[in-house]
DNA sequence: AGGGAAGCCTGCGTGC
DNA sequence: TGCACGCAGGCTTCCC
Protein backbone atom coordinates (compact mmCIF):
# COMPACT_ATOMS: atom_id res chain seq x y z
CA UNK A 1 0.00 0.00 0.00
CA UNK A 2 1.81 3.36 -0.98
CA UNK A 3 2.63 5.24 1.59
CA UNK A 4 5.32 8.54 1.45
CA UNK A 5 7.88 6.40 1.29
CA UNK A 6 6.20 4.73 -1.75
CA UNK A 7 4.68 7.32 -3.73
CA UNK A 8 8.13 9.30 -3.13
CA UNK A 9 9.82 6.21 -4.75
CA UNK A 10 7.49 6.07 -7.87
CA UNK A 11 7.97 10.09 -8.30
CA UNK A 12 11.75 9.49 -8.58
CA UNK A 13 11.22 6.43 -10.47
CA UNK A 14 9.48 8.35 -13.24
CA UNK A 15 10.99 12.06 -12.95
CA UNK A 16 13.86 11.44 -15.79
CA UNK A 17 11.19 9.31 -18.08
CA UNK A 18 8.65 11.88 -17.80
CA UNK A 19 10.08 15.26 -16.93
CA UNK A 20 9.36 17.44 -20.53
CA UNK A 21 7.77 14.93 -22.11
CA UNK A 22 4.30 15.56 -23.85
CA UNK A 23 1.23 14.34 -23.27
CA UNK A 24 -0.51 13.90 -26.61
CA UNK A 25 -3.61 11.89 -26.01
CA UNK A 26 -5.99 10.93 -22.36
CA UNK A 27 -7.53 7.60 -22.82
CA UNK A 28 -10.38 6.85 -20.35
CA UNK A 29 -10.99 2.69 -20.19
CA UNK A 30 -12.95 2.91 -17.34
CA UNK A 31 -15.19 6.28 -16.27
CA UNK A 32 -14.43 8.08 -13.19
CA UNK A 33 -10.84 7.16 -12.41
CA UNK A 34 -10.07 10.09 -14.45
CA UNK A 35 -12.10 13.31 -12.58
CA UNK A 36 -11.10 16.63 -15.02
CA UNK A 37 -12.41 19.43 -12.52
CA UNK A 38 -10.20 21.99 -15.31
CA UNK A 39 -12.26 24.32 -17.40
CA UNK A 40 -10.36 22.71 -20.59
CA UNK A 41 -7.19 22.52 -22.15
CA UNK A 42 -5.69 21.89 -25.92
CA UNK A 43 -3.54 18.78 -26.18
CA UNK A 44 -0.02 18.12 -25.85
CA UNK A 45 0.39 19.02 -22.17
CA UNK A 46 3.96 19.21 -21.26
CA UNK A 47 5.13 17.39 -18.08
CA UNK A 48 7.43 19.91 -16.26
CA UNK A 49 8.05 18.62 -13.19
CA UNK A 50 6.73 15.64 -10.79
CA UNK A 51 6.39 16.25 -7.14
CA UNK A 52 4.55 14.89 -3.81
CA UNK A 53 2.32 15.60 -1.28
CA UNK A 54 1.60 13.70 1.93
CA UNK A 55 0.24 10.02 -0.23
CA UNK A 56 -0.19 12.36 -3.50
CA UNK A 57 1.92 12.24 -6.79
CA UNK A 58 1.69 15.82 -8.84
CA UNK A 59 2.46 16.57 -12.38
CA UNK A 60 2.78 20.30 -13.02
CA UNK A 61 1.46 20.40 -16.84
CA UNK A 62 1.26 23.19 -19.57
CA UNK A 63 -0.75 22.93 -22.41
CA UNK A 64 -0.64 24.14 -26.05
CA UNK A 65 -1.58 27.57 -25.33
CA UNK A 66 0.85 28.36 -21.86
CA UNK A 67 -2.34 27.10 -19.61
CA UNK A 68 -1.09 25.77 -16.49
CA UNK A 69 -2.52 22.74 -15.03
CA UNK A 70 -1.96 19.84 -12.35
CA UNK A 71 -2.85 16.09 -12.12
CA UNK A 72 -3.00 14.72 -9.41
CA UNK A 73 -2.93 11.24 -8.53
CA UNK A 74 -3.87 8.96 -5.44
CA UNK A 75 -3.01 5.63 -5.65
CA UNK A 76 -5.01 4.58 -2.33
CA UNK A 77 -4.61 0.82 -2.08
CA UNK A 78 -3.52 -1.00 -5.50
CA UNK A 79 -3.01 1.87 -7.48
CA UNK A 80 0.20 2.06 -9.79
CA UNK A 81 1.76 4.00 -12.57
CA UNK A 82 3.18 1.58 -15.63
CA UNK A 83 5.56 3.01 -18.62
CA UNK A 84 4.53 0.75 -21.13
CA UNK A 85 6.52 0.96 -24.67
CA UNK A 86 4.48 -1.41 -26.60
CA UNK A 87 0.64 -1.49 -27.19
CA UNK A 88 -0.06 -4.54 -24.56
CA UNK A 89 -2.88 -2.87 -22.57
CA UNK A 90 -2.37 -4.96 -19.04
CA UNK A 91 -5.51 -5.95 -16.86
CA UNK A 92 -6.95 -3.42 -14.99
CA UNK A 93 -5.60 -0.18 -17.19
CA UNK A 94 -8.25 2.66 -16.19
CA UNK A 95 -6.33 5.69 -18.07
CA UNK A 96 -3.58 5.74 -20.74
CA UNK A 97 -1.94 8.73 -21.19
CA UNK A 98 0.13 8.68 -24.07
CA UNK A 99 3.61 10.05 -23.92
CA UNK A 100 5.81 11.77 -26.89
CA UNK A 101 9.14 12.31 -25.56
CA UNK A 102 12.43 12.76 -27.92
CA UNK A 103 10.93 11.48 -30.41
CA UNK A 104 9.69 8.35 -28.45
CA UNK A 105 6.15 7.08 -28.01
CA UNK A 106 5.12 5.63 -25.30
CA UNK A 107 1.95 4.75 -22.78
CA UNK A 108 2.00 6.01 -19.02
CA UNK A 109 -1.09 3.49 -17.33
CA UNK A 110 -2.92 3.95 -14.93
CA UNK A 111 -3.42 0.70 -13.64
CA UNK A 112 -5.52 -0.13 -10.37
CA UNK A 113 -6.80 -3.64 -9.67
CA UNK A 114 -9.01 -2.41 -6.98
CA UNK A 115 -10.18 0.73 -8.23
CA UNK A 116 -9.86 3.35 -5.35
CA UNK A 117 -7.05 5.07 -6.13
CA UNK A 118 -8.56 8.76 -8.10
CA UNK A 119 -7.06 10.87 -11.29
CA UNK A 120 -7.90 14.86 -11.27
CA UNK A 121 -7.14 17.25 -13.41
CA UNK A 122 -7.18 20.79 -12.07
CA UNK A 123 -6.40 24.54 -13.43
CA UNK A 124 -3.32 26.14 -12.07
CA UNK A 125 -0.06 24.27 -10.75
CA UNK A 126 -1.51 24.75 -7.27
CA UNK A 127 -2.36 21.25 -5.41
CA UNK A 128 -4.50 23.13 -2.90
CA UNK A 129 -7.18 23.45 -5.49
CA UNK A 130 -7.68 19.74 -4.10
CA UNK A 131 -10.17 20.68 -1.16
CA UNK A 132 -8.72 17.13 0.60
CA UNK A 133 -4.73 18.27 -0.11
CA UNK A 134 -5.26 21.79 0.98
CA UNK A 135 -6.44 20.15 4.42
CA UNK A 136 -3.10 17.84 4.64
CA UNK A 137 -0.79 18.62 7.48
CA UNK A 138 3.04 19.20 7.27
CA UNK A 139 5.55 16.50 5.44
CA UNK A 140 6.70 15.30 8.00
CA UNK A 141 10.63 15.04 6.14
CA UNK A 142 10.36 18.96 6.06
CA UNK A 143 10.87 21.42 8.69
CA UNK A 144 7.08 22.58 9.13
CA UNK A 145 6.79 18.75 10.88
CA UNK A 146 8.75 19.27 14.49
CA UNK A 147 8.31 17.69 17.75
CA UNK A 148 6.22 21.13 18.95
CA UNK A 149 4.39 20.05 15.79
CA UNK A 150 3.79 16.64 17.29
CA UNK A 151 3.48 17.75 21.09
CA UNK A 152 0.53 19.51 19.72
CA UNK A 153 -1.20 17.69 16.83
CA UNK A 154 -0.98 14.68 20.25
CA UNK A 155 -2.47 17.47 22.71
CA UNK A 156 -5.40 18.69 19.35
CA UNK A 157 -6.72 14.80 19.37
CA UNK A 158 -5.55 13.45 22.70
CA UNK A 159 -8.40 12.04 23.03
CA UNK A 160 -8.12 9.46 20.01
CA UNK A 161 -5.27 6.75 19.90
CA UNK A 162 -1.90 7.78 19.07
CA UNK A 163 -2.01 5.62 16.15
CA UNK A 164 -4.73 7.30 15.33
CA UNK A 165 -3.97 10.25 15.36
CA UNK A 166 -0.22 9.09 13.65
CA UNK A 167 -2.45 8.33 10.13
CA UNK A 168 -4.69 11.26 10.41
CA UNK A 169 -3.62 13.32 7.44
CA UNK A 170 -4.95 16.56 8.53
CA UNK A 171 -1.99 16.20 11.25
CA UNK A 172 0.97 14.54 9.39
CA UNK A 173 0.90 14.19 5.95
CA UNK A 174 1.61 10.15 4.41
CA UNK A 175 1.92 7.86 6.95
CA UNK A 176 -0.55 5.22 6.57
CA UNK A 177 -0.72 1.78 8.71
CA UNK A 178 2.86 0.18 7.99
CA UNK A 179 4.82 3.23 8.88
CA UNK A 180 2.68 4.08 11.95
CA UNK A 181 3.13 0.52 13.15
CA UNK A 182 6.91 0.62 12.53
CA UNK A 183 7.41 3.95 14.12
CA UNK A 184 5.34 2.97 17.16
CA UNK A 185 7.49 0.13 17.97
CA UNK A 186 10.98 1.88 17.52
CA UNK A 187 9.50 4.61 19.98
CA UNK A 188 8.28 2.09 22.51
CA UNK A 189 4.86 3.15 22.92
CA UNK A 190 1.28 1.22 22.63
CA UNK A 191 -0.54 1.77 19.80
CA UNK A 192 -3.70 2.39 21.44
CA UNK A 193 -3.00 4.24 24.07
CA UNK A 194 -4.78 8.07 23.47
CA UNK A 195 -2.37 10.29 22.42
CA UNK A 196 -2.89 12.71 25.20
CA UNK A 197 -1.09 10.26 27.72
CA UNK A 198 2.30 9.85 25.49
CA UNK A 199 4.36 11.86 27.61
CA UNK A 200 7.29 14.57 26.27
CA UNK A 201 9.76 12.77 26.10
CA UNK A 202 7.73 9.88 24.00
CA UNK A 203 7.46 12.12 21.75
CA UNK A 204 10.42 13.43 21.06
CA UNK A 205 11.30 9.51 20.57
CA UNK A 206 8.27 9.19 17.93
CA UNK A 207 9.34 12.63 16.30
CA UNK A 208 12.65 10.62 15.39
CA UNK A 209 11.28 7.10 14.89
CA UNK A 210 8.83 8.68 12.00
CA UNK A 211 11.44 10.61 10.50
CA UNK A 212 13.71 7.17 10.84
CA UNK A 213 11.34 4.99 9.06
CA UNK A 214 10.28 7.36 6.91
CA UNK A 215 13.99 8.05 5.53
CA UNK A 216 14.97 4.43 5.52
CA UNK A 217 11.78 3.44 3.78
CA UNK A 218 12.94 5.98 1.14
CA UNK A 219 16.71 4.69 1.25
CA UNK A 220 15.02 0.90 0.30
CA UNK A 221 12.77 2.42 -2.63
CA UNK A 222 9.61 1.35 -0.40
CA UNK A 223 8.32 -1.35 0.88
CA UNK A 224 6.86 -4.31 -1.32
CA UNK A 225 4.43 -6.52 0.87
CA UNK A 226 1.98 -7.58 -1.73
CA UNK A 227 2.35 -5.93 -4.89
CA UNK A 228 3.91 -2.48 -4.97
CA UNK A 229 6.32 -2.06 -7.74
CA UNK A 230 7.88 1.86 -8.26
CA UNK A 231 7.21 3.40 -11.31
CA UNK A 232 9.69 1.18 -13.75
CA UNK A 233 8.84 -2.08 -12.26
CA UNK A 234 10.41 -2.55 -9.50
CA UNK A 235 10.13 -3.85 -5.86
CA UNK A 236 11.29 -2.29 -3.18
CA UNK A 237 12.97 -3.97 0.10
CA UNK A 238 12.32 -2.11 3.19
CA UNK A 239 9.84 -4.93 4.02
CA UNK A 240 13.39 -6.64 5.28
CA UNK A 241 13.61 -4.14 7.79
CA UNK A 242 10.02 -4.25 9.28
CA UNK A 243 9.98 -5.13 13.03
CA UNK A 244 5.90 -5.44 13.64
CA UNK A 245 3.96 -4.85 9.94
CA UNK A 246 3.26 -8.67 8.75
CA UNK A 247 4.59 -10.19 12.12
CA UNK A 248 1.78 -11.61 14.12
CA UNK A 249 2.76 -14.24 16.03
CA UNK A 250 6.53 -13.87 15.33
CA UNK A 251 9.24 -13.07 18.01
CA UNK A 252 9.68 -9.38 18.84
CA UNK A 253 13.11 -8.69 17.38
CA UNK A 254 14.54 -6.96 20.43
CA UNK A 255 12.90 -9.11 23.01
CA UNK A 256 11.50 -11.94 21.39
CA UNK A 257 8.14 -12.00 22.75
CA UNK A 258 5.27 -13.03 20.41
CA UNK A 259 4.11 -9.71 18.75
CA UNK A 260 0.16 -8.56 19.22
CA UNK A 261 -2.39 -8.10 16.59
CA UNK A 262 -5.37 -6.05 17.91
CA UNK A 263 -7.38 -3.08 15.76
CA UNK A 264 -6.96 0.30 16.39
CA UNK A 265 -8.72 2.77 14.60
CA UNK A 266 -10.47 0.15 12.28
CA UNK A 267 -6.94 -0.90 11.07
CA UNK A 268 -5.29 -4.51 12.15
CA UNK A 269 -1.96 -2.93 14.17
CA UNK A 270 0.90 -5.09 15.13
CA UNK A 271 2.82 -4.14 18.54
CA UNK A 272 5.19 -5.88 20.96
CA UNK A 273 3.22 -6.22 24.39
CA UNK A 274 7.20 -5.91 26.28
CA UNK A 275 8.37 -3.38 24.40
CA UNK A 276 5.34 -0.65 23.76
CA UNK A 277 4.02 0.32 26.59
C1' DA B 1 -17.75 18.28 17.58
C1' DG B 2 -15.29 14.56 16.95
C1' DG B 3 -14.51 9.87 16.59
C1' DG B 4 -15.98 5.24 15.10
C1' DA B 5 -17.65 2.47 11.44
C1' DA B 6 -19.56 1.32 6.93
C1' DG B 7 -18.73 1.28 2.07
C1' DC B 8 -16.00 1.18 -1.88
C1' DC B 9 -13.22 -2.88 -4.62
C1' DT B 10 -10.76 -7.43 -6.21
C1' DG B 11 -7.53 -11.15 -5.41
C1' DC B 12 -6.04 -14.42 -2.51
C1' DG B 13 -5.82 -17.72 1.33
C1' DT B 14 -8.49 -20.78 4.14
C1' DG B 15 -11.83 -24.13 5.40
C1' DC B 16 -15.39 -27.25 4.30
C1' DT C 1 -11.72 -29.38 -7.19
C1' DG C 2 -14.75 -25.81 -6.14
C1' DC C 3 -17.16 -22.62 -3.68
C1' DA C 4 -18.20 -19.36 0.14
C1' DC C 5 -16.20 -16.42 3.09
C1' DG C 6 -13.06 -13.25 5.34
C1' DC C 7 -9.42 -10.19 4.97
C1' DA C 8 -6.28 -6.55 3.13
C1' DG C 9 -6.83 -0.89 3.92
C1' DG C 10 -7.00 4.86 2.47
C1' DC C 11 -10.32 7.86 2.28
C1' DT C 12 -15.20 9.72 2.17
C1' DT C 13 -19.55 9.68 4.09
C1' DC C 14 -22.68 8.65 7.50
C1' DC C 15 -24.11 8.11 12.20
C1' DC C 16 -24.00 8.44 17.19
Amino acid sequence: MPELPEVETVRRSLTDTLSGATIVAIEERFPGVLIDESEGYTLPLTIERLRRRGKYLLFDLIDVEGKALILIAHFRMTGKFYIEHHNHVQPHTHVRLKIIKDGNTFHLDYVDVRRFGRLWLYDSHDENRHKTIAGLGPEPLSEAFSEESLRFSLKRRHGSTVKATLLNQEEIAGIGNIYADEALFRAGIRPQRRSGRVTKKETAKLHLALRDVLELGIGHRGTSFRDYVDGLGRPGSFQQLLNVYGRSGEPCHVCQTPLKTIRVAGRTTRYCPRCQR
